[in-house]
DNA sequence: ATTAATTTTCAATAAGTTTTGAAAATTCAA
DNA sequence: TTGAATTTTCAAAACTTATTGAAAATTAAT
C-alpha cells in the first residue's frame, strides 16, 4: 500500500472511530491528520487536505485545543498560525481519560450520590430496587474513578510494567 | 427527594450519559427503566412510562437484547412479552466492554496492522511519522485489548480485590 | 493610521439520526 | 381455520447536529 492511500484510510477510520467515542467525525479527522504530520500545519493545509470549510477547521481545532490534544504553534517569520498534536499516544490517552472523567464520570457520581438519599420505605420493592441499582452503579463508578486517577498520574513505563504483571 | 422524581432524574441522566457512549438516548433510557424495575415489564409499560411510540420501544429493546443487556421473559399465562435487564452492574459493564471491544477495538487493531506495512522510505519524514504514529497506536491498543480480555474473564470480587491492592 | 492578511463568529443550510404510526406479519386461543 | 392480540417493519416526518461561507473582528506590517 502506498503512503497516500494509507493516510486517507487512517484519517477516515480514525474519524469513524471517534464518533463511537463522543468525538465528532471532523474533529477526529483533524486530529488524525495532525498525528501523522511531522511538522505543524496551518488552517489552510487542513482545509485543503480534508476538503472542509475554514469555519469548520476553526471550530474543531479550537475544540481539540480545549481537549488538550492540540497546540497552537508560532513559527518565527510566519504570519499564519500553525497547529501541532501531541504525538505520544500514552499522553493522548491519559489526556482523553482526564477530560472525559471530568466531563462525564464525576457529574454522574455526584448525581447518583444524591439519588441514593431518596426518602421512602425500603420494604417497597420499587424503592428497594431503585436504591440498590443506584448504589451499585455508584459503587462501581467510584472504583473506576479511583483507578482512572491512578492511571492519569502514572507514567507509561510504570503502568505497562505493572499492569502486565497484574494481568499475568 | 421522592421516588417518582428520583426515577425521572435517573432515567433522564442515564439517557444523556448514554449518548456520550455511543448508545442512543432512548435505548439508554429504556435500559435505565428496566434497571430500576423490580419485575419484568411489557412494551406497553415502557411506552407509557417513557412516552414513546411502540416502534421505538420495539427497535430499542431489540438493540438492548443484541447488546446482551436485556432479556425477553415469558410469563406463564401471559400473552404479552416481558423484558428484564441484567441487574448486576459488573456483568453489565463487562458485557458492554466485550461488545465494544468486538465492534470497535478489534477492527481498528486489524486495520492498524495493515497500515503499518506501508511501502516507502523510512528516511522520508512523512513516511516515518506515519509509521511511528500507527505503530504507537497499535501497540497501545494491543495492551488495552489484553487488559480488557482479562477483565472480561475475571469475576468481580477477584478483580476488585486485586485492583485495590494494585492501585495502592 | 491605513491596509492587507488572517482568524473568528454565527445565521442559514445541509446532513444525519431518531421517532412516529399505521400497515404487514406473526402468534395463539378458541 | 378464523380472528383478535401482539409484535415487527419501514417510509415519512421531526428533531438534532455538523457544516458552510460571508461578514465582522483581530492582528501585524508598512
Amino acid at each position: 500500500m502506498k503512503l497516500t492511500e494509507a493516510k486517507a484510510q487512517f484519517i477516515s477510520s480514525w474519524g469513524a472511530f471517534g464518533t463511537h467515542w463522543g468525538i465528532n467525525r471532523t474533529m477526529a479527522q483533524i486530529h488524525a491528520l495532525l498525528l501523522i504530520s511531522p511538522d505543524p500545519i496551518t488552517q489552510d493545509d487542513i482545509m485543503e487536505q480534508l476538503n472542509i470549510s475554514r469555519g469548520n477547521v476553526n471550530m474543531n481545532t479550537r475544540d481539540l485545543i480545549d481537549w488538550g490534544l492540540v497546540d497552537r504553534v508560532l513559527i518565527p517569520g510566519e504570519r499564519k498560525e500553525f497547529f501541532s498534536a501531541e504525538k505520544d499516544i500514552w499522553k493522548v490517552a491519559t489526556q482523553i481519560i482526564k477530560e472525559r472523567k471530568k466531563r462525564e464520570l464525576d457529574p454522574m457520581l455526584k448525581l447518583l450520590t444524591q439519588l441514593e438519599k431518596i426518602d421512602g420505605d425500603k420494604k417497597d420493592a420499587a424503592t428497594k430496587q431503585f436504591i440498590d441499582t443506584v448504589a451499585g452503579i455508584r459503587k462501581f463508578g467510584g472504583q473506576a474513578d479511583k483507578m482512572l486517577d491512578v492511571m492519569i498520574k502514572a507514567d507509561e513505563s510504570w503502568f505497562l510494567g505493572n499492569i502486565l504483571k497484574f494481568f499475568k
